[in-house]
DNA sequence: AGTGGCACCTGTGTGC
DNA sequence: TGCACACAGGTGCCAC
C-alpha cells in the first residue's frame, strides 16, 4: 500500500485524533509484524501524546511516557473509529484515547512495524530511523547532492531512486513516474545520469509526491486514508500499471521490465 | 563499499 | 471446482 504520500496522508488523518490526546489503553496481537511487538507498548498507557511526525516512511508519535514508532509495510493502514467496533482480522495494534477515539492499525501481510521507545531514547539516532537519507522535501536534498551520491552507484537509477540511503519516500509507483516525468530510462545506470538529469529528477520527486499528497494518495488496490476515503491519485499515473497500453504522450506501447524484483514500467520511446 | 538475492506474510488473479 | 503458481505499494539482512 503506503508510499510516502499515502503515509503523509495517514498522518494528517489521526493528527486531530491524537495530538494533545491521553493514551486511555493500547492493544497488540499476539503475531509478529515485521518485528514482534513488545508488550512494553502498554508502558504508553496513560501518556499524553505531544507530537506527530513523519520521517520517510514512518510515522512517529512522542508521548510523555516514550514514543511509538509506525510502519504501514505493504499493507498496513491506519483508521480512526469512533464506536470501538469489534476487531477485523488482520487488526494488529491500536490505541483508543481518552476521547474514545480508536487508532486501528489493519495489516494483512505484516510487513508493518510496531516499534516502542523508553522517554531516554531518542528514536532519530536509533534504527531503523538512524541512516535513512534525506527526505525529498528537505534543503539537503539538492541536484548537487544527488549527482554526487550517483556518481558511485552501478545500480540502476530506478533502484537508486528506491534507495533509502539516497533519498527517502520513493517507492515502486512514484519511480516509474518520475522517470517518466524526467524522460529518463529506468535501465541506466545511476553513474550515467548528468548533473542536468539530477535537476529534473530533484524537482520531478517533490512536484509528483507533493501533487499526490494533495490528492489523497495512490490508490492501486486497497488504500484509504485514514477517515476511509480513497486516495484519487491513481488517475494521474502515467506508466505503473499501464503495461502494454499507448503511452499518453507518443503512443507506443508502455512496457515492464522488472528491476531488483520488482515491477518497473515505462515509454521506451519517451525514455532514455 | 556496493550490489543482488532472499526473507518476512497473506490474498488475489490466472492458467491448466 | 481445484490446484499451482506468479505477483502485489517495503525493507533489512546476508553473502559475494
Amino acid at each position: 500500500m503506503p508510499e510516502l504520500p499515502e503515509v503523509e496522508v495517514t498522518l494528517r488523518g489521526i493528527k486531530s485524533a491524537l495530538e494533545g490526546a491521553v493514551i486511555k489503553s493500547i492493544y497488540h496481537s499476539d503475531k509478529s509484524l515485521r518485528e514482534p511487538m513488545s508488550d512494553e507498548l502498554y508502558k504508553l498507557e496513560g501518556a499524553k501524546v505531544t507530537k506527530l511526525e513523519r520521517r520517510a516512511k514512518y510515522i512517529l508519535i512522542t508521548t510523555t511516557q516514550g514514543s511509538l514508532l509506525i510502519h504501514l509495510g505493504m499493507t498496513g493502514h491506519l483508521s480512526v473509529l469512533e464506536d470501538n467496533p469489534k476487531r477485523k482480522i488482520h487488526d494488529h495494534f491500536e490505541i483508543v484515547t481518552d476521547g474514545d477515539i480508536t487508532i486501528r492499525l489493519n495489516d494483512t501481510r505484516r510487513f508493518g512495524l510496531v516499534l516502542y521507545y523508553p522517554v531516554s531514547a531518542d528514536p532519530f539516532t536509533l534504527p531503523p530511523l538512524k541512516d535513512l537519507g534525506p527526505e525529498p522535501f528537505s534543503d539537503t536534498f539538492t541536484a548537487d547532492y544527488l549527482f554526487s551520491r550517483l556518481q558511485r552507484c552501478k545500480k540502476s537509477i530506478k533502484q537508486c531512486l528506491m534507495d533509502n540511503s539516497i533519498v527517502v519516500g520513493v517507492g515502486n509507483i512514484y519511480a516509474s513516474e518520475v522517470l517518466f516525468e524526467c524522460r529518463i530510462s529506468p535501465l541506466r545506470l545511476g553513474n550515467s545520469i548528468k548533473k542536468t538529469e539530477c535537476e529534473l529528477l530533484v524537482k520531478n520527486i517533490q512536484q509528483i509526491l507533493s501533487s499526490s499528497i494533495e490528492k489523497g494518495g495512490t490508490t492501486i488496490r486497497d488504500f484509504e486514508g485514514a477517515d476511509g476515503k480513497l486516495g484519487y491519485f491513481v488517475q494521474n499515473l502515467n506508466v505503473y500499471g499501464h503495461d502494454d497500453e499507448p503511452c499518453r504522450v507518443c503512443g507506443s506501447t508502455i512496457q515492464s521490465v522488472v528491476q531488483g524484483q520488482r515491477t518497473t514500467y515505462y515509454c521506451p520511446k519517451c525514455q532514455h
